[in-house]
DNA sequence: CGTGCTGTTGAGGACGATCAATGACGGTGG
DNA sequence: CCACCGTCATTGATCGTCCTCAACAGCACG
Protein backbone atom coordinates (compact mmCIF):
# COMPACT_ATOMS: atom_id res chain seq x y z
CA UNK A 1 0.00 0.00 0.00
CA UNK A 2 2.62 2.45 0.43
CA UNK A 3 5.70 2.90 -1.52
CA UNK A 4 8.84 5.02 -1.14
CA UNK A 5 9.15 6.13 -4.68
CA UNK A 6 9.71 10.11 -6.00
CA UNK A 7 6.12 11.04 -6.69
CA UNK A 8 6.57 11.55 -10.98
CA UNK A 9 6.17 14.55 -12.06
CA UNK A 10 2.46 14.85 -13.45
CA UNK A 11 1.62 14.98 -9.70
CA UNK A 12 3.51 17.27 -7.89
CA UNK A 13 2.90 19.75 -11.10
CA UNK A 14 -0.22 20.20 -9.13
CA UNK A 15 1.24 20.98 -6.04
CA UNK A 16 3.58 23.21 -7.77
CA UNK A 17 0.63 25.16 -9.12
CA UNK A 18 -0.97 25.79 -5.92
CA UNK A 19 2.12 27.50 -4.54
CA UNK A 20 2.47 29.22 -7.40
CA UNK A 21 -1.14 30.45 -7.11
CA UNK A 22 -0.27 31.49 -3.61
CA UNK A 23 2.56 33.03 -3.95
CA UNK A 24 3.33 34.14 -8.18
CA UNK A 25 6.68 35.13 -6.76
CA UNK A 26 8.05 32.01 -5.00
CA UNK A 27 10.12 30.87 -8.16
CA UNK A 28 13.58 29.72 -7.14
CA UNK A 29 12.59 28.17 -3.63
CA UNK A 30 10.47 25.81 -5.80
CA UNK A 31 12.76 24.07 -6.91
CA UNK A 32 14.36 23.34 -3.45
CA UNK A 33 10.70 22.22 -1.95
CA UNK A 34 10.17 19.94 -4.85
CA UNK A 35 13.28 17.94 -3.90
CA UNK A 36 11.60 17.79 -0.45
CA UNK A 37 8.74 16.48 -1.54
CA UNK A 38 10.07 12.57 -1.00
CA UNK A 39 7.50 9.73 -0.11
CA UNK A 40 4.38 8.64 -1.71
CA UNK A 41 1.67 6.54 -0.48
CA UNK A 42 -1.60 5.66 -1.60
CA UNK A 43 -4.29 5.59 0.63
CA UNK A 44 -7.90 4.02 -0.06
CA UNK A 45 -10.97 5.79 0.01
CA UNK A 46 -12.04 5.53 3.53
CA UNK A 47 -9.36 5.42 5.22
CA UNK A 48 -7.29 8.37 7.09
CA UNK A 49 -4.77 10.11 6.03
CA UNK A 50 -3.66 12.04 9.04
CA UNK A 51 -4.72 10.24 12.29
CA UNK A 52 -5.15 11.51 15.47
CA UNK A 53 -1.90 9.49 16.55
CA UNK A 54 0.61 9.93 14.29
CA UNK A 55 3.01 11.48 14.73
CA UNK A 56 4.35 14.94 13.82
CA UNK A 57 7.37 14.41 11.83
CA UNK A 58 5.69 15.34 8.48
CA UNK A 59 3.56 17.84 6.37
CA UNK A 60 0.79 15.67 4.11
CA UNK A 61 0.30 17.00 0.71
CA UNK A 62 -2.54 16.10 -1.34
CA UNK A 63 -1.13 14.62 -4.95
CA UNK A 64 -4.70 13.31 -6.33
CA UNK A 65 -8.09 12.20 -4.98
CA UNK A 66 -10.43 14.16 -2.67
CA UNK A 67 -9.84 14.16 1.15
CA UNK A 68 -11.83 16.40 4.11
CA UNK A 69 -10.42 17.97 6.97
CA UNK A 70 -12.65 16.85 9.71
CA UNK A 71 -13.37 15.90 13.86
CA UNK A 72 -15.95 13.70 15.48
CA UNK A 73 -17.95 15.71 17.80
CA UNK A 74 -19.20 14.84 21.33
CA UNK A 75 -22.51 13.44 20.51
CA UNK A 76 -20.85 11.19 17.47
CA UNK A 77 -21.55 13.57 14.38
CA UNK A 78 -18.67 14.08 12.36
CA UNK A 79 -18.45 17.78 11.26
CA UNK A 80 -16.32 18.13 8.20
CA UNK A 81 -14.39 21.56 7.68
CA UNK A 82 -13.25 21.39 4.66
CA UNK A 83 -11.92 19.64 1.41
CA UNK A 84 -9.20 18.91 0.04
CA UNK A 85 -7.99 18.76 -3.46
CA UNK A 86 -4.68 17.74 -5.97
CA UNK A 87 -2.10 20.23 -4.32
CA UNK A 88 -3.91 20.93 -1.50
CA UNK A 89 -1.85 20.45 2.28
CA UNK A 90 -3.29 18.13 4.38
CA UNK A 91 -2.02 19.17 7.90
CA UNK A 92 -0.57 22.57 8.14
CA UNK A 93 -2.30 23.32 11.08
CA UNK A 94 -0.28 20.51 12.74
CA UNK A 95 2.80 22.05 11.12
CA UNK A 96 2.17 25.21 12.56
CA UNK A 97 0.42 24.63 16.00
CA UNK A 98 2.20 24.80 19.18
CA UNK A 99 -0.40 22.77 20.64
CA UNK A 100 -1.84 20.58 17.46
CA UNK A 101 -4.95 19.77 18.02
CA UNK A 102 -5.66 15.68 19.16
CA UNK A 103 -9.25 15.67 17.07
CA UNK A 104 -8.23 16.89 13.66
CA UNK A 105 -8.18 14.02 11.23
CA UNK A 106 -7.88 13.84 7.19
CA UNK A 107 -9.92 11.28 5.48
CA UNK A 108 -9.28 10.09 1.77
CA UNK A 109 -13.09 10.30 0.17
CA UNK A 110 -11.91 8.61 -2.83
CA UNK A 111 -8.66 7.05 -3.61
CA UNK A 112 -5.71 9.15 -2.48
CA UNK A 113 -2.14 9.54 -3.47
CA UNK A 114 0.06 11.80 -1.69
CA UNK A 115 3.24 13.18 -1.03
CA UNK A 116 5.09 14.05 2.33
CA UNK A 117 7.61 16.37 3.37
CA UNK A 118 9.47 16.09 6.55
CA UNK A 119 9.21 18.70 9.05
CA UNK A 120 13.15 19.29 8.99
CA UNK A 121 13.17 20.17 5.27
CA UNK A 122 10.52 22.43 5.48
CA UNK A 123 11.92 24.01 8.15
CA UNK A 124 14.90 25.18 6.28
CA UNK A 125 13.02 25.85 2.95
CA UNK A 126 10.95 28.42 5.33
CA UNK A 127 13.75 29.64 6.69
CA UNK A 128 15.86 30.75 3.13
CA UNK A 129 12.75 31.98 1.23
CA UNK A 130 10.38 34.27 2.92
CA UNK A 131 8.51 33.88 -0.49
CA UNK A 132 7.26 29.95 0.02
CA UNK A 133 6.68 31.02 3.88
CA UNK A 134 4.30 33.83 2.56
CA UNK A 135 2.89 30.78 0.17
CA UNK A 136 2.46 28.28 2.82
CA UNK A 137 0.99 31.35 5.71
CA UNK A 138 -1.64 32.07 2.57
CA UNK A 139 -2.55 28.60 2.35
CA UNK A 140 -3.46 28.74 5.88
CA UNK A 141 -5.28 32.29 5.27
CA UNK A 142 -7.34 30.50 2.23
CA UNK A 143 -8.38 27.69 4.65
CA UNK A 144 -9.40 30.02 6.84
CA UNK A 145 -11.46 32.09 4.62
CA UNK A 146 -13.10 28.58 2.98
CA UNK A 147 -13.92 27.89 6.71
CA UNK A 148 -15.78 31.33 7.67
CA UNK A 149 -17.53 30.81 4.63
CA UNK A 150 -19.23 27.40 5.32
CA UNK A 151 -20.12 28.54 8.46
CA UNK A 152 -22.03 31.78 7.35
CA UNK A 153 -23.44 29.54 5.03
CA UNK A 154 -24.43 26.66 8.30
CA UNK A 155 -25.53 30.11 10.11
CA UNK A 156 -27.42 31.95 8.43
CA UNK A 157 -28.99 29.94 5.37
CA UNK A 158 -31.61 28.00 4.64
CA UNK A 159 -30.87 23.71 3.50
CA UNK A 160 -31.56 24.16 -0.24
CA UNK A 161 -29.44 27.09 -0.86
CA UNK A 162 -26.90 25.62 2.16
CA UNK A 163 -26.53 22.46 -0.09
CA UNK A 164 -26.17 24.69 -3.57
CA UNK A 165 -23.27 26.57 -2.11
CA UNK A 166 -21.06 23.07 -0.59
CA UNK A 167 -21.73 22.10 -4.31
CA UNK A 168 -21.06 25.34 -6.33
CA UNK A 169 -17.66 25.49 -4.08
CA UNK A 170 -16.73 21.83 -4.91
CA UNK A 171 -17.43 22.33 -8.65
CA UNK A 172 -15.14 25.90 -9.04
CA UNK A 173 -12.29 24.33 -6.83
CA UNK A 174 -12.34 21.08 -9.20
CA UNK A 175 -12.20 23.40 -12.04
CA UNK A 176 -9.46 25.42 -10.87
CA UNK A 177 -7.38 22.53 -11.06
CA UNK A 178 -8.66 21.18 -14.72
CA UNK A 179 -11.09 18.98 -13.19
CA UNK A 180 -14.19 20.12 -15.42
CA UNK A 181 -16.63 17.49 -14.92
CA UNK A 182 -20.06 17.90 -13.33
CA UNK A 183 -19.50 14.77 -10.95
CA UNK A 184 -18.61 15.43 -7.91
CA UNK A 185 -16.94 12.78 -5.88
CA UNK A 186 -19.41 12.89 -2.94
CA UNK A 187 -22.43 10.48 -1.21
CA UNK A 188 -25.36 12.72 0.90
CA UNK A 189 -23.82 11.42 4.11
CA UNK A 190 -20.34 13.30 3.53
CA UNK A 191 -22.56 16.51 2.14
CA UNK A 192 -24.66 15.99 5.34
CA UNK A 193 -21.54 16.57 7.46
CA UNK A 194 -20.35 19.43 5.76
CA UNK A 195 -23.16 20.90 5.58
CA UNK A 196 -24.46 20.59 8.98
CA UNK A 197 -27.63 19.02 8.01
CA UNK A 198 -29.35 15.15 8.51
CA UNK A 199 -28.71 12.50 6.42
CA UNK A 200 -32.56 12.72 5.46
CA UNK A 201 -32.84 16.04 4.71
CA UNK A 202 -29.98 16.29 2.42
CA UNK A 203 -31.74 13.31 0.58
CA UNK A 204 -34.67 15.55 0.07
CA UNK A 205 -33.16 18.81 -0.23
CA UNK A 206 -31.72 16.28 -3.25
CA UNK A 207 -34.74 15.89 -4.69
CA UNK A 208 -35.82 18.92 -4.68
CA UNK A 209 -32.79 19.63 -6.26
CA UNK A 210 -33.34 16.93 -9.05
CA UNK A 211 -37.05 18.74 -9.91
CA UNK A 212 -35.29 21.81 -10.48
CA UNK A 213 -33.25 20.85 -13.19
CA UNK A 214 -29.69 20.86 -11.37
CA UNK A 215 -29.00 17.62 -10.28
CA UNK A 216 -29.12 14.45 -12.19
CA UNK A 217 -30.00 10.55 -10.11
CA UNK A 218 -26.65 9.03 -9.64
CA UNK A 219 -25.62 7.11 -6.90
CA UNK A 220 -22.88 7.37 -4.87
CA UNK A 221 -21.70 10.82 -6.71
CA UNK A 222 -23.38 13.72 -7.26
CA UNK A 223 -24.25 14.72 -10.80
CA UNK A 224 -25.04 18.52 -11.71
CA UNK A 225 -26.84 19.09 -15.31
CA UNK A 226 -26.83 22.71 -14.15
CA UNK A 227 -24.35 24.60 -12.75
CA UNK A 228 -25.33 28.11 -13.56
CA UNK A 229 -28.67 27.38 -11.75
CA UNK A 230 -26.93 26.04 -8.90
CA UNK A 231 -25.04 29.03 -8.00
CA UNK A 232 -27.95 31.37 -8.74
CA UNK A 233 -30.14 29.36 -6.07
CA UNK A 234 -26.76 29.42 -4.07
CA UNK A 235 -25.99 32.87 -4.35
CA UNK A 236 -22.42 31.46 -4.91
CA UNK A 237 -19.45 34.45 -4.95
CA UNK A 238 -15.86 32.47 -5.31
CA UNK A 239 -14.03 35.45 -4.22
CA UNK A 240 -13.39 33.82 -1.14
CA UNK A 241 -11.70 31.32 -3.23
CA UNK A 242 -9.00 32.80 -4.23
CA UNK A 243 -9.02 30.94 -7.45
CA UNK A 244 -6.26 31.91 -10.13
CA UNK A 245 -7.53 35.07 -11.96
CA UNK A 246 -7.70 32.62 -15.17
CA UNK A 247 -11.23 30.85 -13.87
CA UNK A 248 -12.28 34.44 -12.34
CA UNK A 249 -14.35 34.96 -15.98
CA UNK A 250 -16.13 31.96 -15.27
CA UNK A 251 -17.99 33.41 -11.97
CA UNK A 252 -21.68 33.36 -12.63
CA UNK A 253 -23.42 36.70 -11.96
CA UNK A 254 -25.56 36.16 -8.91
CA UNK A 255 -29.44 36.68 -8.73
CA UNK B 1 -10.34 61.48 17.87
CA UNK B 2 -7.27 59.98 16.38
CA UNK B 3 -3.74 60.68 17.82
CA UNK B 4 -0.57 60.27 16.23
CA UNK B 5 1.21 59.63 18.91
CA UNK B 6 3.01 56.08 19.66
CA UNK B 7 1.73 54.03 21.81
CA UNK B 8 2.71 53.77 25.70
CA UNK B 9 4.66 51.21 26.69
CA UNK B 10 1.71 49.31 28.62
CA UNK B 11 -0.49 48.76 25.52
CA UNK B 12 2.23 47.47 23.29
CA UNK B 13 3.09 45.01 25.97
CA UNK B 14 -0.20 42.80 24.82
CA UNK B 15 0.94 42.98 21.60
CA UNK B 16 4.49 41.49 22.59
CA UNK B 17 2.92 39.08 25.28
CA UNK B 18 0.90 37.69 22.30
CA UNK B 19 3.82 37.55 19.76
CA UNK B 20 5.73 35.42 22.45
CA UNK B 21 3.31 33.18 23.28
CA UNK B 22 2.21 32.32 19.58
CA UNK B 23 6.69 32.02 19.13
CA UNK B 24 8.46 31.79 22.21
CA UNK B 25 11.50 31.90 20.09
CA UNK B 26 10.82 35.04 18.81
CA UNK B 27 13.25 37.25 20.78
CA UNK B 28 15.38 39.83 19.05
CA UNK B 29 12.73 40.31 15.75
CA UNK B 30 10.58 41.65 18.27
CA UNK B 31 12.26 44.98 18.99
CA UNK B 32 12.33 45.82 15.54
CA UNK B 33 8.73 45.02 15.04
CA UNK B 34 8.27 46.98 18.51
CA UNK B 35 9.35 50.23 16.23
CA UNK B 36 7.41 49.48 13.56
CA UNK B 37 4.31 49.85 15.75
CA UNK B 38 3.72 53.59 14.83
CA UNK B 39 0.19 55.11 15.34
CA UNK B 40 -2.27 54.77 17.76
CA UNK B 41 -6.01 55.61 17.28
CA UNK B 42 -8.85 55.20 19.59
CA UNK B 43 -12.05 53.98 17.96
CA UNK B 44 -15.40 54.45 19.94
CA UNK B 45 -17.98 51.36 20.44
CA UNK B 46 -19.72 50.77 17.32
CA UNK B 47 -17.34 51.99 14.81
CA UNK B 48 -15.09 49.94 12.74
CA UNK B 49 -11.85 49.48 13.05
CA UNK B 50 -11.20 47.93 9.69
CA UNK B 51 -13.75 49.22 7.37
CA UNK B 52 -14.94 47.23 3.72
CA UNK B 53 -13.34 50.05 1.48
CA UNK B 54 -9.89 51.08 3.46
CA UNK B 55 -6.67 51.51 2.17
CA UNK B 56 -4.54 48.23 2.38
CA UNK B 57 -1.71 49.73 3.44
CA UNK B 58 -1.34 48.69 7.46
CA UNK B 59 -1.85 46.32 9.60
CA UNK B 60 -3.85 46.82 12.78
CA UNK B 61 -3.17 45.58 15.83
CA UNK B 62 -5.96 45.60 19.19
CA UNK B 63 -4.07 47.35 22.24
CA UNK B 64 -6.98 47.76 24.32
CA UNK B 65 -10.57 46.24 24.04
CA UNK B 66 -12.81 44.45 22.31
CA UNK B 67 -13.93 44.12 18.71
CA UNK B 68 -14.82 41.06 16.13
CA UNK B 69 -14.32 40.15 13.18
CA UNK B 70 -17.92 40.51 10.75
CA UNK B 71 -19.69 39.90 7.52
CA UNK B 72 -22.98 41.36 6.59
CA UNK B 73 -25.02 38.87 4.91
CA UNK B 74 -27.17 39.20 2.26
CA UNK B 75 -30.23 38.75 4.24
CA UNK B 76 -29.18 41.77 6.61
CA UNK B 77 -28.02 39.46 9.04
CA UNK B 78 -24.24 40.21 10.43
CA UNK B 79 -22.09 36.91 11.33
CA UNK B 80 -19.72 37.66 13.76
CA UNK B 81 -17.13 35.21 12.90
CA UNK B 82 -14.35 35.95 16.08
CA UNK B 83 -13.56 38.31 18.79
CA UNK B 84 -10.42 40.13 19.05
CA UNK B 85 -8.52 41.12 22.31
CA UNK B 86 -5.57 43.15 23.28
CA UNK B 87 -2.65 42.02 21.44
CA UNK B 88 -4.24 40.31 18.85
CA UNK B 89 -3.97 41.48 15.33
CA UNK B 90 -6.76 42.75 13.94
CA UNK B 91 -6.95 42.42 10.27
CA UNK B 92 -4.09 40.27 9.03
CA UNK B 93 -6.29 38.88 6.76
CA UNK B 94 -5.71 41.65 4.21
CA UNK B 95 -2.45 41.37 4.75
CA UNK B 96 -1.97 38.17 3.39
CA UNK B 97 -4.55 37.29 1.04
CA UNK B 98 -3.88 37.82 -2.44
CA UNK B 99 -7.70 38.95 -3.44
CA UNK B 100 -8.52 40.26 0.40
CA UNK B 101 -11.86 39.89 1.43
CA UNK B 102 -14.49 43.60 0.79
CA UNK B 103 -16.94 41.79 2.91
CA UNK B 104 -14.96 41.21 6.00
CA UNK B 105 -14.95 44.15 8.76
CA UNK B 106 -14.02 44.83 12.16
CA UNK B 107 -16.24 46.54 14.60
CA UNK B 108 -15.59 47.76 17.79
CA UNK B 109 -17.58 46.74 20.78
CA UNK B 110 -16.01 48.64 23.46
CA UNK B 111 -14.31 51.87 23.07
CA UNK B 112 -10.92 50.15 21.61
CA UNK B 113 -7.47 51.69 21.09
CA UNK B 114 -5.18 50.35 18.32
CA UNK B 115 -1.62 50.58 17.00
CA UNK B 116 -0.64 49.93 13.37
CA UNK B 117 2.26 48.78 10.83
CA UNK B 118 2.70 49.80 7.78
CA UNK B 119 3.20 47.27 5.53
CA UNK B 120 6.54 48.33 3.90
CA UNK B 121 7.48 47.74 7.92
CA UNK B 122 6.12 44.26 8.22
CA UNK B 123 7.50 42.76 5.21
CA UNK B 124 10.69 43.92 6.16
CA UNK B 125 10.46 41.71 9.74
CA UNK B 126 9.52 39.00 8.16
CA UNK B 127 12.01 39.10 5.41
CA UNK B 128 14.16 39.43 7.98
CA UNK B 129 13.26 36.95 10.94
CA UNK B 130 11.56 33.69 10.22
CA UNK B 131 10.47 33.23 14.19
CA UNK B 132 8.21 36.89 13.73
CA UNK B 133 6.82 35.44 10.01
CA UNK B 134 6.17 32.21 12.30
CA UNK B 135 4.20 33.97 14.65
CA UNK B 136 1.98 35.63 12.19
CA UNK B 137 1.75 32.56 10.48
CA UNK B 138 0.05 31.15 13.99
CA UNK B 139 -2.07 33.59 15.00
CA UNK B 140 -3.56 32.82 11.38
CA UNK B 141 -3.91 29.59 12.15
CA UNK B 142 -4.77 29.91 16.02
CA UNK B 143 -8.08 32.40 14.41
CA UNK B 144 -9.07 29.32 12.15
CA UNK B 145 -8.76 27.46 14.65
CA UNK B 146 -11.34 29.20 16.44
CA UNK B 147 -13.82 29.90 13.78
CA UNK B 148 -13.51 25.73 13.07
CA UNK B 149 -14.99 25.86 17.16
CA UNK B 150 -17.60 28.30 15.95
CA UNK B 151 -18.20 26.20 13.31
CA UNK B 152 -18.68 22.82 15.20
CA UNK B 153 -20.58 24.65 17.99
CA UNK B 154 -23.02 25.94 15.28
CA UNK B 155 -23.54 23.53 13.25
CA UNK B 156 -24.05 20.56 15.94
CA UNK B 157 -24.96 21.98 19.36
CA UNK B 158 -28.28 22.93 20.45
CA UNK B 159 -28.87 26.56 21.63
CA UNK B 160 -27.65 26.64 25.42
CA UNK B 161 -24.67 24.67 24.70
CA UNK B 162 -24.05 26.94 21.86
CA UNK B 163 -24.30 29.99 23.83
CA UNK B 164 -22.30 28.85 26.80
CA UNK B 165 -19.66 27.74 24.70
CA UNK B 166 -19.32 31.08 23.15
CA UNK B 167 -19.46 33.15 26.60
CA UNK B 168 -16.88 30.59 28.20
CA UNK B 169 -14.51 31.00 25.20
CA UNK B 170 -14.83 35.00 25.88
CA UNK B 171 -13.91 34.22 29.60
CA UNK B 172 -10.66 32.10 28.61
CA UNK B 173 -9.72 34.70 26.46
CA UNK B 174 -9.71 37.44 28.71
CA UNK B 175 -8.26 35.58 31.62
CA UNK B 176 -5.36 34.70 28.87
CA UNK B 177 -4.85 38.50 28.87
CA UNK B 178 -5.15 39.04 32.65
CA UNK B 179 -8.70 40.26 33.12
CA UNK B 180 -9.90 38.54 35.37
CA UNK B 181 -13.38 39.83 35.21
CA UNK B 182 -17.16 38.27 35.58
CA UNK B 183 -18.38 40.86 32.97
CA UNK B 184 -18.03 40.22 29.15
CA UNK B 185 -19.11 43.29 27.61
CA UNK B 186 -21.42 42.05 25.05
CA UNK B 187 -25.07 42.34 24.91
CA UNK B 188 -27.58 39.84 23.56
CA UNK B 189 -27.46 41.05 20.38
CA UNK B 190 -24.12 40.34 19.41
CA UNK B 191 -24.21 36.83 21.12
CA UNK B 192 -27.00 35.70 18.89
CA UNK B 193 -24.61 37.10 15.69
CA UNK B 194 -21.95 35.24 16.54
CA UNK B 195 -24.16 32.26 17.47
CA UNK B 196 -26.22 32.34 14.63
CA UNK B 197 -29.32 32.52 16.95
CA UNK B 198 -31.94 34.97 16.58
CA UNK B 199 -32.04 37.75 19.46
CA UNK B 200 -35.47 36.50 21.02
CA UNK B 201 -34.02 33.07 21.40
CA UNK B 202 -31.03 33.98 22.66
CA UNK B 203 -32.96 36.14 25.72
CA UNK B 204 -34.74 33.32 26.25
CA UNK B 205 -31.46 31.09 26.52
CA UNK B 206 -30.12 33.98 28.60
CA UNK B 207 -33.04 33.52 31.11
CA UNK B 208 -32.62 30.00 31.48
CA UNK B 209 -28.81 30.44 32.11
CA UNK B 210 -29.98 32.49 34.96
CA UNK B 211 -32.32 30.20 36.68
CA UNK B 212 -29.11 27.81 36.27
CA UNK B 213 -27.60 29.85 38.89
CA UNK B 214 -25.05 30.80 35.87
CA UNK B 215 -25.67 34.75 34.61
CA UNK B 216 -26.88 37.43 36.81
CA UNK B 217 -29.10 39.86 35.75
CA UNK B 218 -27.56 42.60 34.31
CA UNK B 219 -27.73 44.99 31.19
CA UNK B 220 -25.83 45.87 27.96
CA UNK B 221 -22.81 43.11 29.21
CA UNK B 222 -22.91 39.77 30.94
CA UNK B 223 -21.80 38.48 34.53
CA UNK B 224 -21.22 35.29 34.89
CA UNK B 225 -21.78 34.17 38.53
CA UNK B 226 -20.73 30.74 37.92
CA UNK B 227 -17.79 29.56 35.15
CA UNK B 228 -17.47 26.09 36.24
CA UNK B 229 -21.18 25.15 35.41
CA UNK B 230 -21.19 27.37 32.25
CA UNK B 231 -17.78 25.15 31.05
CA UNK B 232 -19.59 21.98 32.12
CA UNK B 233 -22.81 23.07 30.35
CA UNK B 234 -20.95 24.12 27.22
CA UNK B 235 -19.03 20.90 27.62
CA UNK B 236 -16.15 23.35 26.99
CA UNK B 237 -12.43 21.98 26.05
CA UNK B 238 -10.04 25.16 26.07
CA UNK B 239 -7.34 23.42 24.26
CA UNK B 240 -8.12 25.16 20.89
CA UNK B 241 -7.70 28.31 22.22
CA UNK B 242 -3.57 27.61 22.08
CA UNK B 243 -3.88 29.70 25.59
CA UNK B 244 -0.10 30.19 27.52
CA UNK B 245 0.76 27.12 29.78
CA UNK B 246 0.35 28.89 32.92
CA UNK B 247 -3.37 28.46 32.16
CA UNK B 248 -3.67 25.20 31.04
CA UNK B 249 -4.58 24.60 35.09
CA UNK B 250 -6.94 26.70 34.82
CA UNK B 251 -9.02 24.29 32.83
CA UNK B 252 -12.13 22.94 34.02
CA UNK B 253 -12.73 19.15 33.87
CA UNK B 254 -15.81 18.28 31.55
CA UNK B 255 -18.82 16.35 32.81
C1' DC C 1 -40.19 64.44 26.63
C1' DG C 2 -39.42 62.34 22.41
C1' DT C 3 -36.12 59.04 20.19
C1' DG C 4 -33.14 55.04 19.86
C1' DC C 5 -31.26 51.08 21.59
C1' DT C 6 -31.59 46.95 24.26
C1' DG C 7 -34.12 43.66 26.67
C1' DT C 8 -38.53 41.01 27.42
C1' DT C 9 -42.92 38.51 26.42
C1' DG C 10 -46.42 35.96 23.84
C1' DA C 11 -48.36 33.51 19.92
C1' DG C 12 -48.00 30.91 15.85
C1' DG C 13 -45.57 28.50 12.46
C1' DA C 14 -41.69 26.57 9.71
C1' DC C 15 -37.77 24.09 9.06
C1' DG C 16 -35.30 20.42 9.90
C1' DA C 17 -34.35 16.40 13.31
C1' DT C 18 -35.45 11.85 14.67
C1' DC C 19 -37.21 7.27 14.31
C1' DA C 20 -38.24 3.43 11.67
C1' DA C 21 -38.60 0.77 7.49
C1' DT C 22 -37.70 -0.34 2.93
C1' DG C 23 -35.23 -0.40 -1.53
C1' DA C 24 -31.25 -0.63 -4.57
C1' DC C 25 -26.73 -2.10 -5.42
C1' DG C 26 -22.30 -4.34 -5.20
C1' DG C 27 -19.28 -7.56 -3.13
C1' DT C 28 -18.33 -11.98 -0.86
C1' DG C 29 -18.44 -16.64 0.14
C1' DG C 30 -20.74 -20.89 -0.15
C1' DC D 1 -25.51 -19.07 -9.24
C1' DC D 2 -27.52 -17.60 -5.16
C1' DA D 3 -27.85 -16.15 -0.26
C1' DC D 4 -26.06 -12.90 2.64
C1' DC D 5 -24.30 -8.55 4.10
C1' DG D 6 -22.89 -3.73 4.19
C1' DT D 7 -23.38 0.74 2.39
C1' DC D 8 -26.07 4.27 0.68
C1' DA D 9 -30.55 6.18 -0.89
C1' DT D 10 -35.38 6.83 -0.05
C1' DT D 11 -39.95 7.37 2.22
C1' DG D 12 -43.39 8.49 5.79
C1' DA D 13 -44.72 10.13 10.22
C1' DT D 14 -44.06 12.77 14.19
C1' DC D 15 -41.91 16.09 17.04
C1' DG D 16 -39.27 19.92 18.79
C1' DT D 17 -36.19 23.69 18.44
C1' DC D 18 -35.89 27.91 17.01
C1' DC D 19 -37.68 31.74 13.92
C1' DT D 20 -40.80 35.48 12.90
C1' DC D 21 -43.84 38.96 14.00
C1' DA D 22 -45.55 42.22 17.08
C1' DA D 23 -45.83 44.74 21.06
C1' DC D 24 -44.08 46.80 25.15
C1' DA D 25 -40.83 48.14 29.06
C1' DG D 26 -36.59 50.24 30.74
C1' DC D 27 -32.95 53.32 30.10
C1' DA D 28 -29.73 56.77 28.29
C1' DC D 29 -29.41 60.69 25.56
C1' DG D 30 -30.20 64.96 23.53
Amino acid sequence: MIGMKVPEKGAVDFFERNLRNLNPDCGEGQRLLRQSVKKRSDVRRGEDIVRLNLALTQVTVLLAGVACLYKLVENGDRQIYSFYYSGDFCDLHRYVSLQPSRELAVRALTDCSIGTIEYEDLDLVLERDPNIALAFWRATMLESSIVRERLTNISRRPALKRVSHLLCEQLYRRRAISIDSNVIPLNQIEVADAAGLSVVHVNRIFQELRKLGVLAKSGGTIEVMNSKRLAAIAGFDARYLNLPVALAGWKVNIE
